[in-house]
DNA sequence: AGGATTTTGCGAATAGTTCGCAAATGAGCT
DNA sequence: AGCTCATTTGCGAACTATTCGCAAAATCCT
């Protein structure tokens, strides 16, 4: 009796290859366009499934984008860090949590990144729930 | 030749009042039904035309929840802040941005909020698009 | 190669959101 | 209050992102 398998295939290394050179956040849709465009044959169906896949695996991090369309990068979330997002190009770097004091001289300096606005929710349990 | 006018309608006081009482992101859906439990008829239409509306004039900040859907809640974005979310309630606590650097003991000091997590974005522009 | 199992593609189903248009409502005037 | 006209509403259809079922294709293993 089989415990399930993890069948490499063409589709997978497809899209992670696209994954691997995007440093940035990309739909479902873009991914299918980039494979498109690389003459890669996938549906997207299958690209939804095989990002499922991933996440659950913890090789990617999923957020919704500011019209809540699903978007998808490489990243591990176990490593606990932030990221400054490009306003122009959408490229992410990675931000470090100890910098998080001075992080938009941290920015600058390490990463040559010009701190225009921050988006920061805190999660926890308000007085009423504790 | 009309400038566009504004009117007072029974809808939009209704779901202003849903807005007003509940200090969390509510989706379209959520103040829907909120609103028929109020035993006020409302077309679900007319709640997202409204919200948008609402938004519009600067009355309410939206943002998509974890699964992508919309969410509402009325809090003017033009008074920069940030927000603890009750992570069993749903509850928003406003937090000054004064208190970013020792924001773990101001959240508790001030909102008794138990700090757990939190999400951070960051916006700019990276090295590449200056 | 052969057989068991997983994965893929397709098209249909679903869920959230938007749109067009006729009917209803609100505002202003008399 | 009644009249007129612009705005808003409700409905259902359209649209978009995402999921699902199932037969066909690919992968793995011996």
């Amino acid at each position: 009796m089989g415990l399930r398998a993890d069948y490499v295939t063409r589709p997978r290394e497809w899209i992670a290859s696209i994954l691997a050179r995007e440093p940035r956040f990309l739909s479902a849709a873009q991914i299918h366009q980039g494979l498109e465009r690389d003459g890669a044959r996938v549906s997207l169906s299958t690209v939804y499934r095989t990002l499922d896949r991933l996440q659950a695996k913890g090789d990617i991090t999923a957020r919704p984008d500011a019209d809540g369309e699903a978007t998808y990068m490489l990243c591990e979330p176990s490593r606990h860090h932030h990221h400054a997002i490009c306003r122009t190009c959408g490229r992410v770097e990675d931000v470090d949590c100890a910098a998080m004091e001075q992080f938009a001289e941290s920015l600058r300096a390490h990463n040559g990144f010009e701190l225009d606005g921050h988006a920061i929710e805190f999660f926890g349990k308000c007085g009423a729930c504790r």
